[in-house]
DNA sequence: GTCGCGCTTGCAAGCGCGTGCAAAGCGAAC
DNA sequence: GTTCGCTTTGCACGCGCTTGCAAGCGCGAC
């Protein structure tokens, strides 16, 4: 327990020889105060160190200026890149993160939604998993904005941001068929979350109608052990896949790491690889992947925008989703057509 | 602005048929509360989906709960593990954490630890840059916590969490000398923080007393891309190294696969390498990196003890400085002596 | 019956701030 | 000099909460 020791508005005014409220005005956009007011305050304010607190603030004007990332694996490539986009667009919108990070566990994102009550948060952006239905309601009655990322959850109310991962998945399988691949094989993780799903019957789709099936594993998690793992799989098969689509650029990094480093195979002579993310190290020349991008700053782009317009209730339903499109990056694990 | 429709205590208080303090105390933990009392009151609140505001309970208590994570270049490895770390341990000592993202601009760490105080946060961990001094006494003085990781800053006050990245230079220099390397070489970013210099200054300095040289490079940041640069430069010279040391692990990755894929090295064999941080690639079959592994829980778990213990404003300054071991991970990138 | 003790409970003050309201100030117009 | 209109300023209240204080209550001991 700090003793406290943080000036207060009432500190600034003695010092200036002005009220509390010129104090209060001279640090509220668009308040009435005069020139010379305003600067005696500012000195004063700038002598004693003082900052307006933003919890009393956030107490009187309901609104906190809080804004609450709930994520799970932080430290992964994608998920990282998407947080750090988000943060500095929330920054330059004059809001500011508050970070929940949930495990797999039950309840956990509802916990974390928990927490972004308690503290007032002005929205929820939700990057892993899916709260509980009561607790959205209770955050949207609460005047909580909501966004869910790749979450695909029906519920009305929050904004959804999703991909075109179907027609991905589709985009794809094309791409192979032009390559030259007779034997396609998608690989999954065991998540099961509708992103993956979609590009996994994306893929299928498309690959049926151009006459070839599509042999699939899910295994694991969606990272690069997985990858190792679903190599050693499909690769064994006595028909071996010649393009295979991986459901996320870390299941490709290891993937690809097997077939070469266990198998010996060349990649894209023996094999076609593309996965999904564009993830930094897609690009690294032991990858080299053609992969899809995450629009990320798009996503965050979109969900600042609807935290700042106050989004209308009354507003259509549709308005609460948007669909972005994932772009395809040509590099070198698919052999050109 | 939302309306305000967030339920207070005095709603739950009239549903319970208490007074509003009573619905304090039950939240309150330690508080004087029968267990009548308690159970109506947690009935209604959980009826109306009532949740203590935590805004206006750190107005009272003079404490946020919140806690300040400073930190640029987010998305990177390193950086993503440790602030998964901290934020995991904050959550579980029952703090939450804020996040605020700096670039490399001038002002930007002492602009975030504004932000900090005036959310009134608890303390802030610095893991980037380095704050005015000014602002970091204001930032003591208002009782607020300071904890700077591989900052190394000699203002007193401040938990001070660093590596013994002097000596890690030196035990690679062995490991070098006993794969029989001839020609060693220190890659480094022109970064310049101390934690980097460093290793450098230990590696050198070992390698010195060893009988041999070190070539030392330094190139823009800690980067994939920049690792691949200094290869171009070192790897052309006329005597070419051997032995490299590179000061991360994403210096290290670039370094390699220039190595590999442009000048046909073959690792070890032809040439050894070493990075720092033990990112997750590093284990990779791709790079293999024989690496040191920066403690990230113990990190975390000291800097979250600092906050927890509310460190003595007393205690030796001593006591305000820590020094963890990083670990050396011997992987493939340099050949058995 | 009375007293005293310990646990509960309500009252009220106050944390730091924003803001409506009315009074004050000021200059221009007549 | 008076009036009008606009801007600036201070007062006081309230945001939702915690907490010291004193009153209330139940109960065993005498």
């Amino acid at each position: 327990m700090p003793s406290k020791l943080f000036v207060s508005a009432q500190e600034v005014a003695e010092r200036a020889g002005v009220s509390r409220s010129a104090v209060s005005r001279t640090f509220t956009p668009g308040a009435s105060v005069s020139a010379d007011t305003r600067r005696r305050v500012l000195e004063a304010a700038e002598a004693l160190g003082y900052h307006v607190n933003h919890l009393a603030r956030g107490l009187m004007r309901n609104e906190s200026g809080i804004v609450c990332l709930i994520v799970s694996d932080v430290a992964t490539p994608y998920r990282s890149a998407l947080l750090r986009e988000l943060t500095i667009q929330l920054q330059n919108a004059g809001k500011v993160a508050m970070f929940v990070n949930t495990d797999r566990s039950d309840g956990s994102v509802d916990r974390a939604l928990q927490q972004a009550i308690r503290y007032r948060a002005d929205a929820s952006i939700i990057l892993s998993g899916l709260p509980d239905k009561s607790i959205t309601q209770l955050c949207l009655r609460s005047g909580q904005r909501l966004v869910l990322i790749n979450r695909d959850d029906d519920q009305p109310g929050p904004l959804k941001i999703n991909l075109d991962d179907y027609e991905s998945g589709g985009r794809i399988a094309t791409a192979f068929v032009r390559a030259g691949c007779k034997t396609l094989a998608f690989a999954n993780s065991e998540a099961g979350t509708p992103s993956l799903m979609g590009r996994e019957r994306g893929f299928i789709a498309a690959a049926t109608k151009l006459g070839l099936e599509v042999v699939v594993e899910r295994y694991g998690s969606t990272g690069y052990e997985a990858g190792r793992v679903l190599a050693q799989r499909m690769l064994t098969r006595a028909e071996r896949p010649d393009g295979v689509f991986c459901a996320t650029d870390l299941l490709a990094c290891g993937f690809m790491d097997a077939a070469r480093h266990q198998f010996g195979l060349s990649i894209p002579d023996q094999l076609c690889v593309a996965g999904f993310d564009d993830i930094e190290q897609a690009s690294w020349s032991s990858f080299n992947l053609t992969t899809f991008a995450q629009p990320v700053m798009a996503i965050a782009t979109q969900a600042v925008k609807w935290l700042a317009t106050g989004g209308n209730e009354d507003e259509p339903e549709e308005a609460h989703s948007v669909r972005l499109k994932a772009e395809l990056i040509w590099r070198g694990s698919i052999r050109k057509g």
